[in-house]
DNA sequence: CGAAAAGTTGACGTTTGCGTAAGGTTGACG
DNA sequence: CGTCAACCTTACGCAAACGTCAACTTTTCG
C-alpha cells in the first residue's frame, strides 16, 4: 500500500512511510514494542484505516528512544526528553534541562561502573581462592 | 531473652544468637528481607516460640547472600550455591560447579561493563555536542 | 502494671517493559 | 476467488525482590 508492492523494499529511500514490519526489521524490535511505545506516547505513527504508518519523524524518535535506553533512561524519562525536544527548537532552558538529566545519568552510570568494577575484582579474587583450593586437592 | 537485656549489645561477641532487629542493623537490611530470605530457604533461623533467632551460621549465609547479590546472582542461583556449599565440605565437583557459575557470571559482568563503558562514552559525546550548541548560542 | 517497642503471620501491591495468547480484519498474490 | 501473511485490539501474564498494610501477640522498660 505504501506504493507498488514489490517496490516496497526499494522505496525505502524514496518513501518515508514504513509499515510496522519494516520498522521492526530496521530497528530490531518487535511489533509489540512499537505498539507499546505508541501507547506510551513515545511515537505517533499515522494510520491507514487501522494500520500504522511510521514516518521519518517516528524513526528519528525511535532512534533517540533506543539510545536513551542504552543510557539507562526510563521510558518515562525519554518521553519527557522527547517532548522537550519537540516543544521548541533548541531553547536554552530546554537544552539545559536535557543536559542536567544527562549529567545526572552520567554520574549514576559511572557510579554503577565503579561498583561493577569492584564486584568484578572481588569475584576474580574469589575465583583465585577457589583455584588455590583445587590445586591443593590436586596435590594430594 | 538472648541473655540479660542490657547485656544484649555487649553479648554479641559472646552469644551467637541475634534478633531480627539486630540482624537488620548489622547488615543494613529490612525485617521483610530476612523473612523473605527465610521463606526462600536461604537462611533458617531458630525460634523462641515464634521469634526468630539468627545463628552464626545464618550470618555467614547472609554475608554470602549479599555478596552474591553484588555479583549479580539471582536469589535462586544463590540458594543453589549455598546448598552446594552445605552439602559436602568442598567436594571437587561442587567447587567446580561453583567455579563454572562464577566464571559465567564474570563473563556477563565484563560484557556489561563493556556496554556500560560504550554508553558512557557516547553520552559524554552527546554532552560535548550540547556544550558546543550552548557555546554557539552564547556567542550570538 | 501498663504502654510502647519489637516481632509475628498473612496477603496484596509495586515497578518496568514488554511477551504472549485470543480472536478478528485487511490486503496482496496466484 | 480464495487463502495466507501481515496487521489489528484487548487483555492477562510475568519476573524479581521486596514494600506495605492489617491485625495480633509478646517483650521490655519505667
Amino acid at each position: 500500500m505504501v506504493r507498488g508492492t514489490m517496490a516496497q523494499t526499494e522505496s525505502l529511500a524514496t518513501d518515508d512511510l514504513m509499515t510496522i514490519g519494516q520498522m521492526c526489521e530496521t530497528f530490531g524490535v518487535t511489533p509489540r514494542t512499537l505498539r507499546f511505545y505508541e501507547a506510551k506516547e513515545l511515537v505517533a505513527p499515522l494510520r491507514t484505516g487501522t494500520r500504522r504508518l511510521f514516518t521519518r519523524r517516528c524513526r528519528a524518535r525511535l532512534k533517540l528512544i533506543l539510545q536513551g535506553k542504552r543510557f539507562g533512561f526510563s521510558l518515562e524519562d525519554i518521553r519527557q526528553l522527547l517532548d522537550l525536544y519537540d516543544l521548541g527548537d533548541s531553547q536554552a532552558t530546554q537544552i539545559m534541562r536535557t543536559r542536567a538529566l544527562a549529567l545526572e545519568r552520567l554520574a549514576a552510570m559511572e557510579a554503577q561502573r565503579a561498583e561493577l568494577d569492584a564486584a568484578i575484582a572481588d569475584l576474580k579474587d574469589q575465583l583465585a581462592r577457589t583455584d588455590t583450593l583445587l590445586a591443593q586437592r590436586e596435590a594430594e
